[in-house]
This record gives C-alpha cells, structure tokens and sequence, in this order.
RNA sequence: GCGUCGGUGGCAGAGUGGUCAAUUGCAACUGACUGUAAAUCAGUCGCCCUUCGGGCUACGUAGGUUCGAAUCCUACCCGGCGCA
C-alpha cells in the first residue's frame, strides 16, 4: 500500500490523495462501502461499483462467525470471495466489543445527541440488569454469538489472524470502542488496553508477514524472478495447506510497500483479481486505532502513542457525542503523521463528512447510506426525506432532483420515482431497499468525490458552504 | 318461512355484567438509525379540553333488566349455514 498526498488545503489539516493497493487505487477522501458479512446489503459489486463505492469494508468478528474466515480464505479473500474486485478493508472487531458489550440492549450508539439525558452520566455495568454479548477479559474479549450463543475468545493476535485469512488489503488492530457513559478513570484504563492491544496486534502482523516470507524463501531456495514463475506454475491451489497462494509468490510484496500490480491498475480491472489465491496477507496494510473518548489529553496521548506504532495508517475509532467529534479528529490529526492515511471509523452523515475531510480525514464507512436506505430514508440535497411520508404517494418525481444514479436517471424519462420506491416500501418489496440503498451510496461517494475535487478545484468552503446551506434546511 | 350461528374501532379478530375507549395483528400516520445484534426499532392511532388528568360519544338498531351492560333480556334490521 502507498498513499501519497496530492494537494492540501490551504487553512485545515485537509488533502486530497491517492492510496494504492494491491487491488486498485483509492481517490481520498473516500468513502467506504460497509459490507459487513462480505456483502454491502441488499446490492450486488456491480450495483455497489456503479453507485461510485471504491472500497468495501468487512467484519471480522461477523465473518469468523459466519462463514467462519478459513472458508473464506479458501474461497480466495474476501474480495474473492464476494466477486468484488476493488480494494478491500476489515474491521478488527473492536466496535463489537462496544456494540454487544456496553452498548447492548441500551439505547446508546456510535453517535449520541449530547441533549439526551442519559449521555455523561457514567453508568455502572452490572451484568445482571444488562447482559452483555461481549465481555473484556484479561487479554481479550469474550464474544457470545449473537447467532447461536456459543462462546468465542477474541485476542488482539486472533483478530489479525481471522484478517489475515479474511486477506483484505487494509486491516485495523483490535480496539475497544468505548462507551461515552463510561467515565474518566474507565476511559484512560480503556485506553491503555487499547495501546496494548495495538502494540500486539502489529507484532502479530509482523509475524504472520515474516512467517510466511520464511516458508516462501525455503520454498524457493531464495531465488527470485524466474523461480516464482516455476513455482507458480507448478502448484495449483488447494494442494496443500501449507502451499502458499500464488500472488504470494508472484509478488511478495512487503506490507507498506507498493505491488507491482497496483501500479497503473485500474482500480477495478479485470486484472485486478487473476486468481483465487492471489489476494494475501503480504499486500495487507495494518492501520492502528486512536481512542480516548472525548477527553482532549486522552485523544492527544493516543494519537501520539499510536503514531509511534510502525501501522501503515491510522483508524480514529470511538463513540462521540456529535458536538465533539469535530474537535476530537481535529486533536488526532494535528499529531498523526502527515503522510500516511487516516480513517474515520464509523462516520458518514454530509455534514460530518465535511467537517472530517476539513480535519485531514482520508477514508470514511459508515452504514448510513445502507441501513438508512433499507430503512425508507433517503438523502436529497435539501436533506434527508422519510420516502413513506404520506406526501410523496403521489410524487412522481426524482428521489432527487439532477441525482446522476441509476435510480433517479436512467437515461431520459424513465426512471424510478418517488411514488413507486414509496409504494415498493408499503409493500415490503426487496427492490425498496436495493434501490434506495444505490440512491443513498450514490449520494454520499459522490459527495465526497465533489469534496475531493473542491480540494483540487482551491474551493472546499464554497462548496462546504453550499451543499450545507442547502441541505441543512 | 322455520331453525341455527353471528353482527366489536379502516380491516381481521379478542373480550362475554364492573378493573373497557375496549387485548392482539394488519393497515394508517410520525419519528429514529453514524467501524450493521438492524429489509430494523419506537411512538401515535374515537372526539374534545392544556400534559397529569378530565369530559363526551361508542361494540348492528330500538327498548329493557341492573347501582353498573360490548357483555343479560325483548323486538327489529343485516349476514352465514341448514331445512323447506
């Protein structure tokens, strides 16, 4: 993987810029497709490619379950796996951690309005009101599956060798995302585990990628070039476990270094993916993750004690109030180093990606654009709109007006109107989801494509000032 | 015509003397959703008053019994079924 940065903005930390992988090239600021289970919802990659997604993002925790990561690694990745030839990222798990641990069964998210009551009052975690499907243990965290209940251990080094298997092109150390109910003693304990477990999960990274540069150069009797080709030939996949998968052997590119492949690849050609073992841990970049709740001293130590970690770029994870988000990524990215990427975990709504693209945030995911979708909420540029509302039975227009996507303007006339997505709702069709779901995705990684291009373009605030004036009603 | 069963809020369908403005589901209306436990969840859903709460009108229609009726009785109207 190789990031390089294009162009700055003049007052903020913000850029514009491009990161390479072994699957193709990322245009920062992106926004990343979440596919939780190795499907973004309710669309096919071709739906998901058209919609504008570079980049789709596992889970970790969600595929060791099902269909367990060893499956998929046979399959050939996860990009392989699920016919998505771009680049592809996992979560560590550690926002399970919070979502089945703390905030289970509570009325507490990733985002919370800081009028709700509830928020700041530190809460205290007895089991027996709340159980909890994630429990932190003393080096780890217990999982009870949502799906059948059996137990599952998760350490930082099991998290990065399910990614490992899961073989994406970027993955993330395992974290704690914390509670914003918790308080400040819980945070800085949180936060050193967190540390710790980032420490361990880059040593198990390390290890797997020296590992297995170990058998190849055995394999190979340190020859190069030519070698690899007879290897490469000689071996078909599946033969033995511990063959290695042939990219591997064609390229054995480092972690943090660039592949040859991706170089002048197109991020989604046909030659992006020859085989089904050519997508291996040696492409895969480790990104660290910045916690510290919303305590300025807490985010400013984590940002300085991860960025002193040798990741390939940086995850910046937690819960937030809204009103302190801005200020949190903005405290992290002053410290982190400049020239490697920053991901913004979690984070998706317009006005966030504005404020986080300000702050020198490079990648984005959210489920907002998906889940919203299925969900009957879909974003126009006047703001959002509940497409079931009563008035829109009778709306034949748009889902939004001069939107190039698919469902809104297939070529001429026809196309799909506000009336017949809402009657598709009301009738509990699929197509309801599919189709908001590519409006909502079109919408946010075209908005952040114009984001990238204003950078380019030297007009970021106008058009910050714009699209906000507008669709913020 | 006789017999029989039944008529409950937009629909389906509970309730069968007081705790019933009436369980529940659907529909309808509104809202929520930020590294997906989510094609999910929540609220409203007779009318009026300002929330607590109070008032009014309601369980086919009209009477009646009772302190009190959606619930019991009588007549009528309507529907299903059976027999003529």
């Amino acid at each position: 993987m190789q990031f390089r940065i294009e162009k700055k903005l003049k007052n903020g930390l913000g850029r514009a810029g491009v990161l390479e992988t072994a699957h193709g090239v990322i245009k920062t600021p992106a926004f990343v497709a979440v596919g939780t289970k190795a499907t973004v919802k309710s669309l096919n990659p071709e739906q998901v490619r058209e919609a504008g997604v570079q980049v789709v993002l596992g889970n970790t925790y969600h595929l060791y379950l099902q269909p367990g990561d060893e499956i998929v690694k046979k399959a050939g990745g996860i990009g392989k796996f699920m016919n998505w030839e771009g680049p592809t990222m996992t979560d560590s798990g550690g926002f399970q951690v919070f979502s089945l641990g703390a905030a289970y069964g509570k009325d507490i998210s990733k985002i919370t309005k800081i009028t709700d009551p509830s928020f700041l009052i530190p809460e205290r975690f007895d089991d027996s009101d709340a159980p909890r499907l994630a429990k932190i243990g003393a080096d780890g965290v217990s999982f009870k599956s949502h799906l059948d209940g059996s137990i599952h251990y998760i350490t930082p080094e099991k998290s990065i060798q399910i990614q490992h298997n899961l073989g994406a092109d970027i993955i993330f150390a395992f974290d704690e995302c914390t509670s914003p109910t918790e308080d400040l003693k819980y945070q800085k304990e949180a936060l050193e585990r967190t540390h710790r477990w980032a420490e361990r999960s880059l040593n198990e990274h390390k290890r797997l990628i020296s590992e297995r540069q170990n058998i190849l150069e055995r394999t190979l009797g340190r020859s190069d070039g030519d070698g690899q080709r007879k290897f490469s030939a000689e071996n078909s996949r599946g033969e033995s476990e511990n063959i290695l998968p042939e990219a591997a052997v064609k390229e054995a590119p480092l972690a943090g270094s660039l592949s040859p492949l991706a170089s002048g690849a197109l991020p989604l050609g046909p030659s992006a993916c020859e085989t089904p073992g050519d997508r291996t841990s040696f492409t895969a970049a480790l990104f660290g993750i910045v916690q510290g709740g919303r305590e300025k001293e807490l985010r400013q130590e984590s940002a300085r004690v991860i960025s002193s970690m040798d990741f390939d770029g940086f995850g910046i994870g937690g819960s937030f109030a809204k009103e302190d988000m801005s200020s949190a990524v903005k405290w992290v990215n002053e410290i982190l180093p400049e020239e490697k990427p920053r991901h913004l975990l979690g984070i998706g709504e317009p006005e966030d990606l504005f404020m986080g693209v300000e702050n020198g945030v490079d990648l984005f995911d959210c489920v907002l654009p998906t889940r919203l979708g299925r969900n009957g909420t879909l974003y126009t540029k006047n703001g959002k709109i509940i497409i079931t509302n009563k008035i829109f039975r009778e709306d034949f227009g748009p889902l939004d007006e001069g939107c190039g996507c698919y469902v809104c303007s297939v070529p001429e006339a026809p196309r799909y109107s506000r009336a017949y997505i809402a009657h598709l709702f009301r009738g509990k069709e699929m197509l309801a989801g599919t189709l908001a779901s590519i409006h909502n995705l079109y919408f946010i990684t075209h908005l952040v494509d114009d984001i990238r291009q204003s950078i380019l373009d030297g007009n970021f605030s106008e058009f910050k000032r714009s699209f906000l004036e507008k669709y913020l009603i």
